[in-house]
DNA sequence: TTGTAGGCGTTATCAT
DNA sequence: ATGATAACGCCTACAA
């Protein structure tokens, strides 16, 4: 019942074990005659090469890992889905690590990664606000550096570490989403007043370079950036989700502000009425990202070594606009 | 630049590799000051011991592989991420491999698990419909089954293929909706008249338990199981998901049925008004589910070798009631 | 076209 | 407590 070796085909024929070896992965130097012979007794025998034994032999085991935080946001399920048909083709293996944001599991990982576990990774960070950083977190990533294992980000970087990243153009999506707020407030007829900035800045790089973008966009329009409160007239807010924003409206509404307003957002918005005259939804393109983060890590898989810090900006899907309908609703408030 | 390996390690320090490897895997028949200089030397030259070669000697990778289809379900995301808890704490680590209902992707999975990929496997099987299902795929299994590799099904099974199974104990599931479902309609003052079965019970082992538990409950207490038709009066309508229920209904409405009727399905029911006068929802536990898999398997790692077929029926975590609120509008219509 | 032999880096079994 | 040596199963120059 134990598995057939290569020797076990080489004896029961009376051949070499480099000769099996090599009729099995498709040498040519090989009589067919003796081919022929050799498949059909490794197939009637049910011959699997010992993937452990080829992975030291051959010093890879054409398996990528791709390291997230979990599974519910939709960055993380795309980007799986679209980097392991990527790699498939490419005859690679992605199999999906997450860590829970546990630290231990998180260290185990990389640990595992940088002592041969991969030929390669791809990394999707958690957030890391720095209150809640453990000490030392910051050179988590330590390990896979030294090992000059290949990998690449994949949506966000973790400011630090040279490493090349994949990421959607979020400044641009910010300064696009301002522009698109402004021109809805302009066409129904009533300018916007100011807007206000509700991303997470101190979250992830993303937040940030969203923040930018959107700051940018309106200084370019002469719309202010208000704060909690914020004069009269309609206003655009956004940040990277529907929740976020909400939350925002909801203080504002505390200070006395729940007139009409602009939404600008990420990948996702439910129309739920209310003061909202239009919302505007920015879509990421997960494919392309996950297209991107794998082109960038074949090199080093090519090369076995790691990878020069390197940037790629993938622009929006779309940028739909969701919501319009309750426009004159909203404005008549 | 090259890898510090057990021989760099020996060399420098006048050893042996054996010895070594005694003292960095914690054997304690080392001379204390020995190990000293050891661990000393290999921390401060970024010692890391190479997983393949070591896979290779004790033929174990200490790595659990976790094959589905998706990341959509919550069935999948919830199972991986409790499943992966606890194989952590046995100091396994597990790895999802989504073959994304492709079946070279899920061949290729399988092969490689069975030449040694992982030390053992948790499978979600995807849906099989006959008609879809390409020639041989029901023998996607067979090279797992020939090469002894424990492994567990994790939610479903594979009809014809001996492998242990956790799953929820969708008999009893259904049959609890059922009686569920004639105890609000007998509360209401209108007792049941039929009972429609809308489970697809064709598409996999678990549909048809449900089918079956929903089935045996209405019988049990006296509610005919109505087709499309249906004679007049308060229906129950069952079924894994909310839309499948609500296209159940569609189906019905053209039949001339549109009044009020008992909704019965499977963790997640969103109130949406309409005719509905209460509905009940069978909350699975996954928790439980992944960790009675993950005990079935353990058995299997620490003997490793395959698994005795046997089944672990999980109980519901809850049968929860929502939208009962619409009751009476439900039986004014 | 086939065989020989060394190597991949660790672990494990003997001695000493 | 340490060292020599043989696995582990496969790959790959190099030789024949």
């Amino acid at each position: 019942m134990a598995a057939v070796r290569l020797r076990d085909l080489a004896a029961e024929l009376g051949l070499d074990i480099s000769t099996v070896s090599r009729a099995l992965r498709g040498d040519r130097r090989v009589r067919p005659e003796t081919r022929e012979r050799i498949t059909r007794l490794a197939s009637s025998l049910g011959y699997r090469a010992n993937l452990r034994a080829r992975a030291l032999a051959e010093g890879r085991s054409r398996t990528v890992w791709l390291v997230l935080p979990g599974l519910e946001r939709p960055v993380e399920r795309e980007c799986a889905v679209h980097a392991g048909r990527w790699l498939f083709d490419r005859g690679y293996d992605l199999l999906l690590a997450p860590h829970r944001d546990d630290p231990r599991a998180y260290a185990r990982i990389l640990d595992r990664l940088a002592s041969g576990g991969a030929d390669g990774a791809l990394l999707i960070p958690g957030d890391v606000s720095p209150s809640d950083a453990p000490p030392g977190d910051v050179a988590a990533e330590l390990p896979l550096l030294e090992s000059g294992l290949p990998f690449a980000y994949l949506d966000r970087s973790v400011p630090g570490v040279r490493a090349p990243v994949a990421t959607t153009d979020n400044e641009a999506a910010g300064r696009a989403l301002a522009s698109a707020a402004a021109g809805a407030a302009a066409r129904s007829g009533a300018a916007l007043a100011s807007a206000v900035d509700a991303f997470r800045s101190g979250r992830n790089p993303v937040e940030a370079a969203r923040s930018r973008g959107w700051r940018a966009g309106m200084a370019g329009l002469g719309v202010p950036i208000s704060g909690l409160g914020g004069g009269p007239g309609p206003i655009a807010v956004a940040a990277s989700t529907q929740e976020e924003i909400e939350a925002a409206l909801r203080d504002l509404g505390d200070e006395g502000r729940s007139g009409p307003f602009v939404a600008a957002a990420f990948d996702r918005w439910e129309p739920r009425g209310g003061p909202l005259f239009a919302a505007f939804v920015a879509i990421q393109d997960f494919r392309t990202m996950a297209y991107a983060a794998v082109e960038l890590l074949a090199e080093g898989l090519a090369s076995g070594v790691a990878l020069e810090t390197r940037e790629v900006l993938v622009p929006l899907l779309e940028l739909r606009s969701v919501g319009e309908r309750g426009m004159e609703a909203g404005l008549n408030e």
